[in-house]
DNA sequence: GGTTATTGTTCAGCAGATTGAACAATGAAT
DNA sequence: ATTCATTGTTCAATCTGCTGAACAATAACC
């Protein structure tokens, strides 16, 4: 939780061509990160490096644009971030095809399926769909997980070059880990990656949660841009059988195809 | 579609504490509110009245901080805001006792209900239950809609000061119309917030969408400042009964009433 | 209550971001 | 091909947003 703090510590020093718009930028990261998501003038200006002065200057435009609000004495995260979230995901045809094909497919419109796309060394969830009314994730669109700690993490690196994998997992590197089946090593993550391009889709049993199993392949990224973007199946170790995993991986794969070619 | 451009025309004359941001606000929002959710530097430069060399910077800027993200020649809002969104509605304490709730309330857990928030003269829609897979939705979390077509906005408008709402619509103001049974004007709508102030609740018969029925409560806020929530039950018309609903409003005001107390 | 350590605000001077005109690079039209 | 229109980029001069020290206003402490 508190580790990734040196990733923003300084960084503004190198020079932007807009500094007041990168360092409300940082505000806006910063109050993300925040476990209360509470921070008083004072905790900004500290913990971004920036004068009060200054800090009061952007929380009065970020508050006007309705970025943050005030919160008595401190500042937190606005509702018109939520509108412009939304009107990401809008733009996102794949969402909207995502939710058409899982109410049809035979055997994944009962189970939950989520799609998600590749942040860094995280995995954001974009959108879910939920057959299955009876398992419900605690997790919500939006969310943020560790790449190597689900499957879909997992397949959308192995459709990394090396090189970056390399450079974003060292030897030697501990994972966070979340129960005892967890990857621990960068090692055993490369091993699994390797499994994962041989067989193109991901298998995760109760890395994250216990008693529940997942399944992931990636959406081919058509052309050079556009983010890589995963599918996932969740399903209950109890309820789950190999054919049915087999079932599932055959659906993901068709709507994946589907996904990756521009016109459906 | 059109007609919300005179809003931000100018705007950005008042001058700002930090200009800068200002207009990065404004970017953001130009992006969010263009129907193709892609806009060049031209034309931002053009729709905001910037000059195209400051608007080459804002860009760099925000493209750096993942805001926004460069497609060929023009510009599209970033996945790093459904983080911050995302971000935003995990504090949001409301959310997560709202899906807690309607899992176990007898009637609601097989219905849709959803969480709503207002914004200015339009509702946002923060989280979506759905317990009934057969009738889902086409809204999304994050979606707008105009305040006089939904039974939320109406109660959320209910709890607004006579004034408030006298400036926001105007005897004589036309209304935006969905279906031959929405509001069409001023007066009409200010009947039925008389209504629902008596009632305690809102219902809504087709008026945004043909066979859909809505309910509707207000969560009474409590203290001061924080959102005004608001939560719905959306049926088909063609399975509603009365006495169903009436379950439906007495469990949503339960629901609103545990969202009101701080402390559950 | 008096002291100390905070907080957020104010303001004048300087560092520096903003600007518009001129530039090159693309694509549309003749 | 040649022109015309438009795009995004470059750069030096200027205007202005940023800064830090001093301020007032709380809050925490003994």
């Amino acid at each position: 939780m508190a580790d990734s703090r040196t990733t923003r510590s300084e960084g503004l020093g190198a020079s932007s061509p807009a500094p007041a718009v990168t360092r409300a930028a940082a505000v806006l990261e910063a109050l993300a990160d925040s476990p209360s998501g509470r921070l008083t003038l004072s905790d900004l200006s500290r913990e971004l490096g920036i004068p009060k002065s200054s800090t009061s200057n952007l929380l009065l435009a970020l508050e006007e644009a309705r970025l943050i609000i005030r919160q008595g004495a401190d500042f937190a995260l606005g509702r018109k971030l939520v509108e412009l979230g939304a009107a990401y995901l809008s733009r996102l045809d794949e969402v909207q095809e995502f939710y058409k094909y899982c109410e049809q497919a035979p055997t994944l419109s009962g189970e939950t399926v989520r799609i998600a796309m590749l942040d860094g060394d995280h995995v954001i969830y974009l959108a879910r769909y939920e057959g299955h009314p009876a398992v419900r994730l605690t997790s919500n669109i939006g969310d943020k997980m560790p790449v190597s700690l689900c499957s879909v993490g997992k397949t959308l690196l192995a459709q990394l070059h090396d090189h970056d994998i390399e450079a974003m997992f060292p030897d030697g590197m501990e994972l966070p880990t979340m129960t005892a089946n967890s990857l621990r090593t960068a090692e055993e993550l490369k091993a699994q990656i390797a499994t994962i391009r041989k067989q193109g889709f991901a298998f995760e049993d109760e890395e994250s949660t216990v008693g529940v199993v997942c399944l992931a392949v990636p959406v081919p990224t058509h052309g050079a841009h556009g983010p890589s973007l995963g599918l996932s199946v969740t399903a209950l170790k109890a309820t789950y059988s190999e054919e049915q995993g087999a079932l599932m991986v055959k659906e993901l794969k068709e709507l994946a195809r589907s996904l990756g070619n521009p016109m459906g």
